[in-house]
RNA sequence: GCCGAGGUGGCGGAAUUGGCAGACGCGCUGGACUCAAAAUCCAGUGAGAGUAAAAUCUCGUGUGGGUUCGACUCCCACUCUCGGCACCA
């Protein structure tokens, strides 16, 4: 009676000997080249593994097994991004410690994660809420203080009513919080801490170009910096009026920002941010009482009522007027909320010719519209592109990119205006008021000031709470803990408070990537050697939507890391991948509220096991691709891995008999030519990622050998055949490794599949003895001709002439043309009537 | 509005990058096995015409045009879906 295959038992049976001889353990001192295979950080939620986990997490697992195979060190590491709101939210709920939830949080993550057969090196495995972690986290933003780069500044910040902290601009999502995204942010004003990520700008643009990462992404980033050239331009307020009002203010000057210095003298009016410090003296007092109603319309109205607002223009005259640097022209300056303070100088020149904003507030408040660049656009449309320079006196006939240069080196000259380049992107705000996350290793000192705390005082511990609940003055529940925030002055000794709002989430993912090579290290967060040894990431893979948080963040501290001699390299993360959503079974978006969630667990339990579970999820289609999820597809894994199951048992099971009647030389070529394909086609598809076709291609493979097996038939005794079944495990493993691992000692083996070299082939056994020309008359197919490989093409082209079916079309016809592709096609050209 | 990705059978998806469109899987239909069902195995499965059955023919990769002996693939225009950004001067 054959062994049924049983994929509880051999999957628990050999995970257990996986973890007990410590196969997927990363040896640091191996001489094989590396590879460094990492998903994305997973939040370890209460819920266990969802389906993109999975998806996720084999992709590579595939990877690294694949790259084992094939002669590589592999490190291929887990840990737990386990600071964040979910645990404090339910600590509040239900007061269970967070510490206490995560880590049962994590175990059922890691038991999920081996239940899948995961090839991980649990070694190096961590939380980031170990304090032996976000000590090192805290040892980061110390350096990042030693270096000017952690800062503290009041300002008005993202607000999340729900979340009850401040967010960073990355994380405000249409508007509306990441974590909440139908809850719209709000704004207040708090002191907090920021990460100086502005002045990485530049290498974060630049390095980009190198990285092997998606197109998409990249552009993302580059978008989210926001990089233009361009100029800073001095107007001169006018002084007649400035005279009657006050003396002091003469010659004050409003500085603008443009990208077009080519259009300056299409600028008919100004425009500055109501909160511009300008707008108060400059005002005239017939004009102030509007503009102060102005501006105080502008305050009330959230960044997010400013963005609802059907794009509707609106602004205030000053009655102010300044002066046109490049023709002293005097032209009218307004206050307008389109004009943001916090991007250039929060002040512009408006062209309303050639900017579509400006255009639109001109037209409103029938303002002048003057045209400088000549193009062929309908007068009653404003033209934002290139062309020849119009009414600008003597720089008239020029092209608008060369009188770009040239005026901008006349204003230097005259020194009203220089070379500026301008940056979207804001620093980080890291500062959170929320309990679960990385303290701020900061003491303030009445005497002192701000004072770091001092490297060997660390960690500094999240005291336990009896409270989670944030208070409502906006600070951290820790601001509660008096003992805790009461402290001594590292520096003074006197009296001093702690610094009570924790880190961002994104602190702790910005490096652990780094911890993974030396995660046991005391005296430092990582030593040199070894993290340059593992790092940087091969491949890294997660979902897209990180893009420009998770991504920008570690990208920046690993700059930071270069500069403070920590490593050599610069970059994080060679290749990028990003894997596809998967969607409900009804094409629907999967969330808690419809729930219409998949939970891999399940269909383990079903009895499908985790192999059948991985080939479907690699199966289903391309990694990268969204796509349903299809329950039915796991049944389909199940069978075909059943089929391969019983083939090898087959093999298992024959007693080598003596001197076996062996018919498989004569026809060996056909099995040959099967498995060399397969072989082929798998290596070069997992290479490229391909997993949907490289499993197309063990299913055809295992379909053929099937069938030669039967129309032989052939004696499954046979040497050879095991020797081809064997080849078949092999390919196999990378997708399902507990059937390949049991196959593979049922066939004699003791060492493990995964640490077999993987399968070669020959291409001179792949070509087919029998080549099928295509025949086609003008293109439509008219025959198929089978002949020998060797077949010539004067050959060729005659059998195809004789055809019957051919005949029919070429008969009374003239052929103008022969064309031949070796081994595929003839195609007869004729007259066509 | 701008940027990016993509529209192929009933469904997920293939197509050596310009050479037989629909591999592989799911589903479905018929058959075998069974008292019956499940499981399993075998056969069929783009639409239409045609035939006793074949052969064979026509149409067919979002829409319209173009290039080519030949187009899912290249070019132009449009359209729809999905993702991102959104007053950044």
């Amino acid at each position: 009676m054959m062994k049924r295959y049983n994929p509880k038992a051999i999957e628990t049976k050999w995970q257990k000997i996986w973890e007990s001889n410590e196969l997927y353990k990363a040896d640091d001192k191996s001489a094989k080249p590396k590879y460094y295979a990492l998903s994305f950080f997973p939040y370890p939620s209460g819920i266990g593994l969802h389906i993109g986990h999975t998806r996720n997490f084999t992709i590579t697992d595939v990877m690294a097994r694949f790259k084992r195979m094939t002669g590589y060190e592999v490190l291929h590491p887990m840990g737990w991004d386990s600071f964040g709101l979910p645990a404090e939210n339910y600590a509040i709920k239900t007061g269970i410690p967070p510490q206490q939830s995560t880590k049962e949080n994590t175990d059922n993550f890691r038991r999920q994660c081996k239940r899948l057969g995961l090839s991980i090196d649990w070694d190096r495995e961590f939380s980031s809420t170990d304090p032996n972690y976000y000590k090192w986290t805290q040892w980061f933003f110390l350096l990042l203080y030693k270096r000017g780069l952690a800062y503290q500044k009041e300002s008005e910040q993202f607000w999340c009513d729900i979340c009850k902290t401040v967010l960073a601009n990355e994380q405000v999502v249409n508007g509306c919080c990441w974590r909440h995204e139908d809850t719209p942010v709000t704004k207040k004003k708090l002191k907090q801490w920021f990460f100086k990520i502005i002045d990485f700008a530049e290498r974060l643009l630049d390095d980009l170009e190198d990285l092997d990462w998606p197109e998409g992404i990249k552009l993302m980033q580059r978008n989210w910096i926001g990089k233009s050239k361009g100029a800073e331009v001095n107007f001169t307020v006018v002084k007649s009026e400035l005279e009657n009002r006050n003396k002091q203010l003469e010659d004050k000057k409003i500085k603008i920002f443009t990208t077009r210095p080519d259009t300056l003298f299409g600028a008919t009016f100004m425009v500055l941010a109501p909160e511009h410090p300008l707008v108060k003296s400059i005002t005239t007092e017939e004009r102030r009482e509007q503009v102060e109603k102005y501006i105080k319309q502008a305050q009330t109205k959230t960044d997010v009522d400013r963005m609802d607002e059907n794009r509707e223009k609106t602004g205030v005259f000053t009655g102010a007027y300044a002066i046109n640097p490049v023709n002293n022209e005097k032209i009218p300056v307004w206050i307008a909320d389109y004009v943001l303070m916090g991007y250039g100088t929060g002040a512009i020149m408006a062209v309303p010719a050639h900017d579509e904003r400006d255009w639109e507030f001109a037209k409103k408040y029938k303002i002048e519209i003057r045209k400088v660049v000549s193009s062929n656009e309908k007068e009653e449309k404003c033209f934002a592109g290139e062309g020849k320079i119009i009414n600008s006196g003597k720089y008239n006939g020029m092209d608008s990119a060369d009188m770009r240069e040239k005026i901008l080196a006349d204003l230097q000259k005259r020194d009203v205006a220089e070379e500026k380049v301008n940056y979207k992107i804001r620093d980080w705000l890291i500062s959170r008021q929320r309990y679960w996350g990385a303290p701020i290793p900061i003491v303030h000192c009445n005497k002192c000031g701000v004072v770091p705390v001092p490297e060997n005082q660390l960690p500094v511990e999240l005291p336990p709470l009896k409270d989670y609940q944030p208070s409502d003055d906006g600070r951290s529940p820790l601001a509660k803990v008096k003992n805790w925030v009461e402290t001594k002055c590292p520096k003074c000794g006197g009296p001093a408070k702690r610094e009570t709002d924790t880190m961002d989430g994104f602190a702790c993912s910005s490096w652990y990537f780094l911890r993974f090579a030396d995660a046991h290290n005391d005296k430092k967060p990582f030593d040199k050697k070894l993290a340059e040894h593992w790092l940087p990431v091969d491949l890294y893979v997660g979902g897209a939507e990180h893009a420009v948080m998770h991504l920008l963040y570690a990208r920046m501290w690993t700059k930071v890391m270069q500069d403070a001699g920590l490593i050599s390299f610069s970059e994080p993360f060679k290749a990028l991948r990003n894997q596809g959503m998967l969607l409900a079974e009804d094409g629907q978006k999967i969330s808690k509220s419809k729930g219409n969630d998949i939970r891999p667990e399940e269909i383990m339990d079903q009895g499908y096991g985790a192999d059948a579970l991985r080939v479907a999820i690699t199966f289903i289609a391309p990694y990268d691709q969204s796509t349903p999820w299809n329950s039915d597809g796991v049944a389909g894994a199940f069978r075909f891995l059943q089929r391969v199951w019983m083939l090898a048992q087959e093999v298992a099971d024959a007693k080598p008999v003596n001197a076996p009647v062996d018919n498989l030389e004569v026809n060996e070529a056909v099995l040959m030519r099967a498995v060399n394909k397969a072989t082929k086609k798998v290596t070069e598809d997992i290479s490229n990622m391909n997993f949907n076709t490289a499993l197309s291609a063990l299913m055809t493979l295992m379909n053929e050998m099937q069938k030669i097996k039967v129309d032989l038939p052939i004696d499954v005794a046979n040497s050879t055949w095991k020797e081809y079944i064997k080849v078949m495990a092999r390919l196999l493993a990378p997708f399902a490794p507990h059937l390949a691992e049991e196959i593979w000692h049922e066939l004699g083996h003791d060492v493990s599949i995964n640490l077999e070299p993987w399968p070669n082939w020959d291409d001179s056994l792949i070509q087919d003895e029998l080549l099928t020309i295509v025949v086609q008359v003008n293109g439509k197919v008219r025959a198929n001709l089978e002949v020998s490989k060797d077949t010539s093409k004067e050959e060729i082209i005659k059998l195809a002439k004789e055809d019957a079916n051919v005949l029919k079309y070429i008969k009374d016809k003239k052929i103008l043309k022969e064309i031949y592709v070796p081994r595929k096609l003839v195609n007869f050209v004729t007259l066509s009537d």
